[in-house]
DNA sequence: GTGAAAGCGCTAACAG
DNA sequence: CTGTTAGCGCTTTCAC
């Protein structure tokens, strides 16, 4: 038998809106009556049920986060980012995982809708203007963390990939490397593609020679990574620095190049993206780009709970820089080799 | 203005009754009114209000589950497991995070109570049989993945955490060391105190004295680690293994090794916990314990729906087993050193 | 096969 | 300061 308000207000000898007000901290209830009251919930280990508050109140004080996984520290460290914040606020935590799928996107977003959150935030692949149009008729604030789809009308908190792409390869090329190969990610992916556009911005910038024989794809795993590299180290003439999207491929390109006896930095630099836990243990440790993933997702949950309470914030657009952090993965590039 | 089911139910023609059934996909609705029904639904984007329905059901099918962080590949994958394992049953997951901190901990608990969720997974520090108990009398089921206290009356899914420690010391003896460290994991954690117990056992099983000079506490934290293993290359008389109770921590007793010029493994063996993503990619690949978390957390989710669906099972208290993986920062003592 | 209506447990006017 | 009461939106029994 679960105890319901009514218990409580029967045993107080008080009405159930009074028990309300003392569970809401209305102010106007005498402090006897409070203290009964609180001394009975106590007592009865009493729990608001909280279906029924939100129905009544029409919120529930929780927010959806959607991700495509949360093993990747990149993900992982958003969720942590949300989730602190959210507790902060007082707002619980409804976590959905995609697998990066696109159906399960979809799903996971429509369950979300009917009141079971009071605002989104959003880390998807496949989302369309369309599918946002649809989003924006339900009851339901949201906000992007990355931008799947270029489109003012929506909040998203952001790092640029292009430039920190643009960047990164910059470094490469004042080293003196010109042969660089980029092992891009997952197709679905637009953050890498981004990166990628940055790279071959920078290349054509200072009159460098994009060879498709160094262009790689990869699915962000360490794996793809890894056979990225096997195919640009059995190239006639091989790349002299590459540069992996992200630091899992990096990995892989680390591991390719032991097993084909090629020295990095010495015989070839390679730089990530994301500058995971590892990548600083890693030898030699690797140079890379890190993200703000955390505070990413707290900025995420300050914007939506704005929204959530009703301030009429306008839609922002929010770019977090990133940070270059140069180790001892790349290096000028050997006459020698 | 959001759309309930008595606007779907008038637009139709027919009673709330009737779009009830169509929406929980009751048999005796006829063909074409079902259709009629469902275009509607479609096409004013109709979402049942799930607190009401929760209400009225008086089940959520959301899981809760409490895990101290979010961003260290343990409990990552538990996440993973938890949510994929959810949403092939159709529930949602919860995600609560405690910081480790005690009294976070008690709150997230209290805060899942009150119908919020129909049952709890959790992986605490701190919780004890007094508080069990009080857990026990709410609406609520429940599982733990790892056992902070030792209660055959909750069912549980573990690791054999004094075996595998047990095991992993005994590896290093098997190798000729006798001058082990150990560093403990943060004094709260019972796992990381089973597997401490775990190599006394080995140690005393083997006549080898453990020296307290060796024993240091670390709080998982990879800096934490550094620290300790900093102390111990402070020793007049160094271990020639230590047996960090995290691959993090391991980390730090690389760093410390590299600042002090001490080779791993030829001076210094070491084996870590865990087995993290990185762990195979460090200089020289880590030796270290796989756990199979992400299935914990599957089979925690399965324990939990049986309960939930009422089905009276057992308590049960599944041990998953360890995996030792040996890998190159361990081998026999050296002569020289 | 469909509908009327009584809840589910709580909130928040409103009245006193 | 406290109580009465009408919802909140959906489910489900029972009758037709």
């Amino acid at each position: 038998m679960t105890v319901t308000i009514d218990d409580i207000a029967r045993e107080a000898g008080v009405s159930t809106a009074t028990v309300s007000y003392v569970i809401n901290n209305n102010e106007k209830v005498g402090p006897e009556t409070r203290k009964k009251v609180l001394q009975i919930i106590e007592k009865r280990d009493y729990h608001p049920n909280s279906s029924a508050r939100n129905l009544a109140r029409k919120k529930t004080e929780v927010l959806g986060l959607i991700v495509p996984e949360v093993t990747g520290v990149f993900y992982a460290d958003i969720v942590q980012g949300v989730e602190d914040a959210a507790f902060q606020n007082n707002f619980t935590l409804y976590l959905g995982t995609t697998n990066a799928k696109k159906e399960r996107e979809k799903m996971m977003i429509d369950h979300f809708s009917g009141n079971r959150v009071d605002g989104l935030i959003l880390t998807t692949y496949f989302i369309n203007k369309n599918y946002i149009k649809e989003l924006k008729n339900r009851d339901l604030d949201f906000v992007f963390i990355g931008n799947p789809v270029k489109d003012d009308s929506v909040s998203t908190v952001v790092v640029d990939n292009f430039s920190s792409g643009y960047r990164a390869a910059e470094h490469l090329i004042n080293l003196g490397h010109k042969k660089i190969a980029f092992i891009k990610g997952d197709p679905n992916s637009w953050d890498a593609e981004e990166r990628f556009a940055g790279f071959k911005a920078v290349m054509n910038n200072y009159d460098l020679e994009i060879n498709n024989d160094y262009i790689k794809t990869g699915n962000y795993q360490q794996e793809e990574g890894y056979k990225a590299a096997q195919e640009l180290f059995n190239l006639e003439v091989k790349p002299t620095a590459v540069f992996a999207s992200n630091d899992q491929m990096a990995m892989g390109v680390y591991k390719a190049a032991q097993e084909n006896n090629i020295k990095i930095p010495e015989q070839l630099s390679v730089v990530g993206f994301d500058d995971i836990a590892a990548a600083s243990h890693l030898n030699p440790p690797l140079t890379t780009v890190n993200q703000p993933t955390y505070r990413m997702g707290q900025k995420a949950v300050e914007i939506l709970i704005k929204k959530i309470k009703g301030q009429k914030v306008p839609e922002e657009n929010i770019v977090f820089e990133t940070e270059f952090i140069k180790r001892n993965s790349s290096q000028k590039k050997s006459k020698i080799f």
